[in-house]
DNA sequence: TGTACATCAGTGAACGCGCGTTCACTGATGTAC
DNA sequence: TGTACATCAGTGAACGCGCGTTCACTGATGTAC
């Protein structure tokens, strides 16, 4: 029996490094990455602040870690996105397919709070290569977006351009979406309705996307 | 002749008011208002820190002057996109409107770079008082598109409730466009594309919207 | 017009505090033999 | 299996610095008479 720490040393750098995450967004949860001091992350951890060193260089090197985990989380959503099965509902496929989309948003907000919470404030005014990093993902998904939306029959007409023109404004009001729902968090109401306009919205581009292309000079 | 700075006590006040808030969009560029400190601010100005106190009770509240600001050079745009004459071009009225208000936007984030810049970053990471007094005026915005597009003919028969979830998503999609536009300062051939896509995008949101309009169950 | 007094934008010293980073260290865990 | 040595996560003192805020002040401008 003893009283020191269960596991191995790496077990043990690994928990350290983990609460030290956590703690990050924790703390950086009502203000930012900018505003968060190497200091703070110590004290919530329980390590003196020297100790931060021995896991990241800097806060900005912790922050990118944090990029790498919440995408790793939102690109899990997609996953469960990308199963939808239009079939298994009395709706037709397309409506199907929204509806279960903007549900899988809605609960994925819910259970990784903290990292939708965590992108939508850096993306804007986290440390420049932060910024950088969350840029570079949402590309990514526009880009992953726009490889899904060729492979519809109905898209086959399509150039490049107006496919990524069209993942762009998806992933553009899904993440307005997710804000929206973040903000209305804890008022049940208040989410009902952004997942409601977030449908409706999502029927109409894609309504508009496919008429636009059956006749792009109207 | 004298050396001291021109003008009644009041104008010199006023003066000094505005080098503050000058300094504060101009320091703020590359992080946000939480990262900003009071001595930072006056020292840019040529002020002891102190002084700051003779015109603003903190950051925070300097801030909120810098939301009323912004969004008075903003609605000024606004004003601007109101004035269209769809008649004036040899499109459709519909394209014509579209055009315009993109160019409008494109060349007011020019000349409001860092209104738009602040708007932009302290919306999700500033102060929570600045972030709410932003998220109200967008509101604001998106009730007088609402009430703008409510006098089309077309709209007729719609309810508050679409009127509001289609300008919400105009909105959502515009502030994608001008914080893209600011991405793209300086690569004049990436902004074209830029607004380019937001006109696609656009006239693809109001196709859908009047097709989904005319029948909501497809 | 001239004088006496009030106002108040900006000054400058001082405070205690939290910051990031340096450095030499400790002592439990891991490894080589 | 036992021993001697290496590794390294976390310690703790110390540093110089910029922070917000207090306070009593100065002296030019404004105002009342």
């Amino acid at each position: 029996m003893t009283e020191t720490p269960l596991g191995s040393r790496t077990e043990r750098k690994e928990r350290t490094r983990r609460a030290i995450l956590d703690a990050a967004l924790e703390l950086s949860d009502e203000t930012s990455l900018v505003a968060l001091s190497l200091r703070q992350v110590a004290k919530e951890v329980g390590i003196v602040p020297t100790g931060f060193y021995r896991h990241f260089d800097s806060i900005e090197s912790l922050g990118l870690a944090l990029v790498d985990e919440s995408f790793a989380s939102l690109r899990a959503m997609l996953r469960d996105v990308r199963q939808i099965d239009p079939t298994s509902t009395g709706l037709t496929p397309f409506a199907a397919i929204v509806d279960r989309s903007v549900s899988i948003l809605v609960s994925h907000v819910h259970q990784q709070r903290q990292h939708f919470l965590f992108i939508a404030r850096e993306r804007a005014a986290g440390p420049p290569a932060v910024r950088e990093a969350i840029r570079h993902e949402i590309e990514l998904c526009e880009r992953e977006l726009a490889t899904d939306l060729a492979r519809l029959p109905v898209t086959e007409p399509w150039s490049s351009e107006d496919l990524r023109t069209l993942s762009n404004l998806i992933v553009v009001s899904m993440v307005a979406t997710a804000e929206a729902i973040l903000l209305a968090a804890g008022r049940p109401e208040a989410e009902r309705l952004v997942a409601e306009q977030a449908r409706t919205q999502l029927r109409m581009v894609l309504i508009g996307a496919l008429r636009w292309r059956s006749s792009p000079s109207s």
